[in-house]
DNA sequence: TAAAAGATCGACT
DNA sequence: GTCGATCTTTTAA
């Protein structure tokens, strides 16, 4: 009785294992809800393109929680990027939410992303924490009983929806740019276009 | 269609 | 002081 399975167990496993199963989740804040069409997996230690390769910092203490927390951080100075802790307890692990795709609250969406087709409102990290109106106060609060909520497949009828996935290099990554750890749905506008590193490593000179 | 560069500022070394 | 898990616009083929 008192021990209910907790749907969010499932998130203390490898980052790049389970990745494949946020995509069609749903993540709510306020009036905004957004299916995850686009993900990528990172490690701890051993991930060079890790925020959390050299040890915990300022910025990614959140990654040391517990699964199932969020971990928010700037970049560049002006996008906030939403990321799913996971992993086991003292791995720090986390899924970077790169796409999605709008399911409620497009009117607010709309007036964050002004003159943007629908397909593009959350393509990118940065424009999905934009449309969710997310902000570092949200850093480190949890998925379940916080502001920000994720929906699982097990947990919301909306979040159960199938889909055709495929996978590819990360994004912008310098160091470690060949792991195939991004995890994006099929035939969707929203995933967003793949870049290369200008100065990846292990190309040319 | 693809590639390049600028903006912009906090975090890290 | 340097560099980004980015986004947008501009320029070149």
């Amino acid at each position: 009785m008192s021990s209910s399975p907790d749907p969010f167990a499932f998130l203390a496993g490898p980052p790049e294992q389970l990745a494949p199963e946020l995509l069609g989740a749903v993540l709510r804040h306020g009036p905004v809800a957004v299916r995850l069409t686009e993900v990528e997996a990172y490690g701890g230690s051993h991930d060079p393109g890790s925020h959390a390769y050299r040890g915990p910092t300022r910025r990614n203490a959140s990654m040391y929680a517990d699964a199932g927390t969020l971990y928010c951080y700037l970049s560049h100075g002006i996008h906030v990027c939403a990321n799913v802790v996971v992993g086991p307890v003292g791995e720090p692990g986390a899924l970077l939410l790169r796409a999605g795709r709008v399911v409620t609250g497009s009117d607010a969406v709309e007036q964050r992303r002004p003159g943007v087709v629908e397909g593009s409102w959350a393509r990118g990290p940065g424009n999905l924490g934009r449309s969710l109106g997310l902000g570092l106060e949200h850093d480190g609060t949890d998925l379940r009983t916080g502001p920000v909520r994720l929906e699982l497949p097990s947990t919301s009828s909306v979040a159960a929806h199938p889909v055709t996935w495929t996978s590819g290099p990360r994004v912008g990554l310098r160091s470690a740019s060949d792991r195939p750890w991004r995890f994006m749905t099929v035939d969707d506008p929203s995933v967003s276009a793949y870049r290369r590193h200008p100065k990846a490593d292990g190309r040319d000179r």
